[in-house]
DNA sequence: GTATTTTGTGCTGTTTTTTGCAACTTTTAA
DNA sequence: TTAAAAGTTGCAAAAAACAGCACAAAATAC
């Protein structure tokens, strides 16, 4: 048997149920472990499928997985990215943050809009992409691996030179009484810059992080003019945030 | 038996099974292995069929699976990723251009060295992102929806403000006498920027691209310090190039 | 018609690729 | 923490590929 044949074989395997065991494999093809071993390590380098212990997986269970695959409360995020929607306005400029319920907004954006869209966040930026309309800028600077977001000095530095109408961003934790909150340093940095550079600044949450907070805090209450969630406006969750200057969607 | 007679039987067993082997048809045909071999490799550089380790595959045969990335020339590509790596010094601070065989590059990345990376293109960074060592910086600006990299005069800007001992470049087109060539003006731009911010540029190149031109220049050929091919240094192709002062990998 | 060149084929020795095995290390999960 | 499973590394044998040579047949030139 060919070696090419036996990759292929090997990568039908995968593509059929989706994740193979090595020994599975080595024993149908009746060659020894090590072969198919190889034959993965080779898959794996030329990006055909992922290299997992025990076995491998198709790249269909990774590739989009950063959206596609199971987002905690995606239903929730999907509700708040179709209110964000409404903002947009053709020939528009805005920001977008990084994290799952900004991704959802970045996906849903139609592809008929036209749009000016600055984003630090990696994800965020290869989503827009896809839209034939929108004009993607990515905001550079060291990128946080577990965010996938430009962050630190140069970050805040490039976004000290732009303005935006709108900015739709993410937080760690939101009170009514001590605002924004995050449990990391850096992502409150560049949080301040972004809120300081845009014209109004729309807080994404969903309703489970209402009232909660952390160490950092990025802005008060009243530095965000929309705060919208998964909830219907009149929700008693939100009553708090009612005396405040601020919009609910 | 005639040559092209030969050649025939063995294209129609390559259709019929699929897949031949050498040893089968030499003695099926009553020729010599070696025959055998020159006639498969003749009809793979035809393109009738892929000539792998031991027989031919049909043409039709790899391309059944459902989205295999499928890059052009993948195995050079890898080839060249890894004569490149003998350069990443531990504690090295590089740049990485866009493209497949940076992508390849930048794939192939150890995850045990210690590295800063800066790169414009948004898929180099996401594969950098899974080196737990490596440090990766984004280079904003206007994304180019086809490459998926910064362009522009905001990346230009960006890049000037930067020194890196490395940077791993690609090129449209290269030349002996020409330079390096591009399709694209706005590339070009990047292109130069991203030269004059390195102590020495390394240029990764498919053989296949060497003696071609285009409309825009990016740099003389001198203004390059390695080039990497998936050729032997000594190979007749690279001999124009050995007349400068360039190092060739 | 003869000499020369080109092409095709097979053979030989050397190099590369592939594969399985074994010793040893790392990862995983109870 | 420990035992089992999986992974890694190095090695050796076999198969395949390669490079170079020799020779014969065919094509071409004179």
């Amino acid at each position: 048997m060919l070696k090419e044949e036996r990759q292929q074989t090997i990568l039908n395997e995968v593509e059929l149920h989706n994740r193979i065991l090595l020994t599975d494999i080595a024993e149908t093809l009746d060659v020894s472990i090590d072969t198919v071993r190889r034959d993965v390590k080779e898959l794996d380098a030329e990006n055909k499928l992922r290299r997992v212990h025990g076995g491998a997986i198709s790249l269909g269970f990774t590739t989009n997985s950063t959206r596609n695959s199971n987002i905690y409360k995606q239903k929730e995020k999907i509700k708040i990215a179709e209110k964000a929607l409404e903002l947009l306005k053709d020939g528009g400029v805005v920001f977008i943050d990084g994290g799952t319920t900004c991704l959802e907004l970045a996906h849903l954006v139609p592809s008929n809009i036209r749009l000016t869209c600055f984003t630090h966040s990696l994800p965020v930026a290869m989503e827009l992409l896809t839209k034939p309309n929108v004009t993607v800028i990515t905001v550079g600077g060291q990128l946080s691996r577990e965010s996938q977001t430009a962050i630190g000095a140069n970050a805040i530095h490039n976004l000290a030179e732009i303005k935006v109408d709108f900015s739709f961003i993410g937080t760690g934790y939101v009170d009514s009484h001590y605002g924004l909150t995050e449990f990391d340093w850096d992502i409150v940095q560049v949080k301040k810059a972004v809120i300081k550079c845009s014209k109004k600044t729309v807080l994404l949450s969903i309703s489970e992080k209402l009232n909660s907070q952390h160490r950092y805090k990025t802005c008060d209450i009243n530095a965000i003019n929309t705060i919208i969630t998964e909830l219907d406006p009149e929700n008693d969750l939100l009553i708090s945030f009612r005396n405040h200057d601020i919009r609910i969607l």
